[in-house]
RNA sequence: GGCCCCGUCGUCUAGAGGCCUAGGACACGGCCCUUUCAAGGCCGCGACACGGGUUCGAAUCCCGUCGGGGUCACCA
């Protein structure tokens, strides 16, 4: 029997998937069921920090993993808050051995220890200090706070990383002793990983090479515990296309700039803009004061409401971004794969099967990759041109479930698909959406662009205006009111007047959805209605001024 | 700054000593199609970071320089 590949995603819940982290997840999912039967991909919940865990953001998480379609192998999550006892019983037994001790410096003392090692320009080192026995005691009697150290053997520590190479890690000169047990009693990210790991069974670790030199903590802490090592493989980051990180801040400061940009331009105070969004406005200066502080999800979007800041003007960073702004999961799974991975030679297009065939670790590259927008999006407008329409309405009908100001949530499946049908070659669901809403305005709440208005109605004594009423005799004694029907009346229309087509489809193109820009003409109007038609046509007509 | 990783078109990458006057995709530019916006078709622009080696021969191997990134938490 071939032996089992066991991989994992083990994210740290603080709300929904980051892309970088759905790229470590798809690349674990994708490593597991290339070994199909023999393959599983287990999720873990790694909510140690108890100040920044909540079950909101947990399910937030779950949310977005399973909008991408990676599902987990494992019915019972781990969570790893859950399992204390389990730690504490195994750190515990690392003490009485001698492999782990209690250290008692205060957070003051190390920042100290910290700044002497930055003035002597080398890196700092944590290694057990000795304290006499009497002080010991002293400090158990005291109740002082302590944290566990791992009393780290001192070695040279290498390991052979998957994608990095053989020979990675560390000198001995650069291990130190590290907190296993924070002095709130949870273990560190560094203890629970290692015990996890070995107790669910994990055989292959791929994460972000930002973990790279934690790993030679887990080695040490592997051979303690007489666990096997498993095999890492470490993957290159995903960068933003200017060089820099990308982060849920760059949300938070796109917003920030704009607020500001706002409030000095409408003249309106701080608090005004806090108390139109709903917020606090100590919430909110202060906010705009700290870089570091950060908006939930709710308050972004009511205080980009506020300052009319769209959406789609916002970088995109965490998988909800991009389901809000209608990116199809396979989209963006496929894009995501490429960013680190190829499966060799040309090979770009893939469906999740064939890339689920063709994955090996050995494909995975080295240097970090630059998050690129067009190239995902040009992915997305394939990935729709493929899709079959059931599959396109069942899509739309994910955007609009977290996109409910939109008007198309009045539509039933029919109409979706129609409107689907109407903007093929579109790029993004959002843009379905926007383009499409005229369709379902209140005929007398239309609102007009001015300048298409002039350009294409007023201009030339109100040509357009003329060529309008004309059209609107043809279509009212219509008697079948089909695509075909309108189209044929129109190009009959437009031989005998000897006129470009143009010349009557913008017209009307204005007169119904109020702008130069609409899906095909005819296929609106029939969507439309011969009554709403009609009764655009008269209000716009009415609008053209002399 | 110490330690560590990386370095092919603007971007993602193919390339594992001769197949490379370096291939593909996206972006960009031009043309075509066209009732708008897209989509689509065709053509084009465009890179082996630099300097030394090794070799008959290097994008591919070695060294150095430069550049980018990671890490130096009681966060993961």
């Amino acid at each position: 029997m071939a032996s089992a590949v066991v991989t994992r995603f083990a994210p740290s819940p603080t709300g929904y998937l980051h892309v970088g982290g759905a790229r470590t997840a798809l690349f674990s999912w994708l490593l597991a069921r290339h070994h199909g039967g023999d393959g599983r991909f287990l999720l873990r919940i790694e909510d140690t920090d108890l100040a920044r865990s909540t079950e909101q953001a947990t399910l937030q998480l779950l949310e977005d993993l399973r909008w991408l379609g990676l599902h987990w192998d494992n019915e019972q999550l781990v969570y790893q808050s859950k399992r204390s006892h389990v730690y504490n019983a195994i750190i515990d037994s690392l003490i009485s051995r001698g492999l782990a001790y209690k250290a008692y410096d205060t957070p003051g003392e190390l920042a100290e220890m910290r700044k002497a090692a930055e003035r002597e320009k080398r890196s700092f080192i944590y290694r057990r200090r000795e304290i006499g026995d009497e002080q010991l005691r002293r400090h158990e009697s005291e109740g002082r706070p302590h944290v566990v150290r791992f009393a780290t053997p001192v070695k040279d520590y290498r390991f052979d990383d998957a994608v990095l190479g053989p020979g990675q890690g560390v000198a001995a000169d650069q291990v130190q002793d590290f907190v296993i047990r924070k002095s709130d009693g949870m273990p560190t990210y560094h203890f629970a990983v290692v015990v996890d790991d070995a107790e669910m069974g994990v055989t292959h670790i791929l994460r972000g090479q930002e973990h790279l030199l934690n790993t030679v903590n887990h080695i040490a802490l592997q051979e303690a515990l007489s666990y096997p090592r498993p095999v890492y493989g470490h993957l290159p980051i995903i960068m933003n296309l200017d060089g820099s990180k990308m982060s849920k801040r760059d949300r938070d400061k796109k917003i920030r700039d704009a607020v500001k940009l706002y409030i000095s331009k409408s003249k309106k105070s701080p608090s005004d803009v806090a108390a139109a969004a709903s917020l606090g406005s100590s919430r909110l200066e202060g906010w705009i004061k700290d870089s570091k502080q950060q908006l939930d999800i709710s308050e972004q979007s009511a205080l980009t409401h506020v300052i009319g800041l769209k959406e789609s003007d916002l970088p995109e960073i965490l998988v909800h971004d991009f389901r809000k702004n209608g990116y199809l999961p396979e989209a963006l799974l496929n894009f995501l794969a490429l960013l680190g991975w190829n499966p060799g030679g040309d090979r770009e297009r893939m469906t999740m099967d064939e890339m689920v065939q063709l994955f090996s670790i050995a494909g995975i590259g080295k240097s970090n990759a630059k998050f690129d927008r067009a190239k995902l999006l040009a992915f997305n407008t394939e990935a729709a041109a493929a899709a079959t329409p059931q599959r396109l309405v069942a899509a739309m009908k994910d955007y609009l479930s977290i996109n409910p100001d939109s008007p198309l949530n009045r539509a039933s499946d029919e109409q979706l698909g129609k409107i689907l049908e109407m903007k093929k070659g579109f790029r993004l669901l959002r843009e379905v959406d926007e383009s499409a809403r005229f369709l379902f305005a209140a005929d007398d709440q239309l609102q007009y662009d001015a300048d298409a208005i002039e350009k294409v109605l007023r201009k030339n004594d109100r040509h357009g205006a003329t060529v309008l009423q004309d059209v609107r005799g043809i279509l009212s004694a219509l008697s079948d009111w089909s695509t075909p029907s309108i189209e044929h009346a129109i190009n009959t229309y437009v031989e005998q007047k000897q006129l470009g087509l143009g010349k009557v489809a913008q017209p009307l193109r204005v007169a119904v959805s109020g702008t130069t820009i609409s899906p095909p003409i005819f296929q609106s109007l029939e969507f439309l209605g011969r009554a709403s038609t009609l009764r655009r046509i008269d209000r716009c007509v009415a609008l053209v001024p002399d």
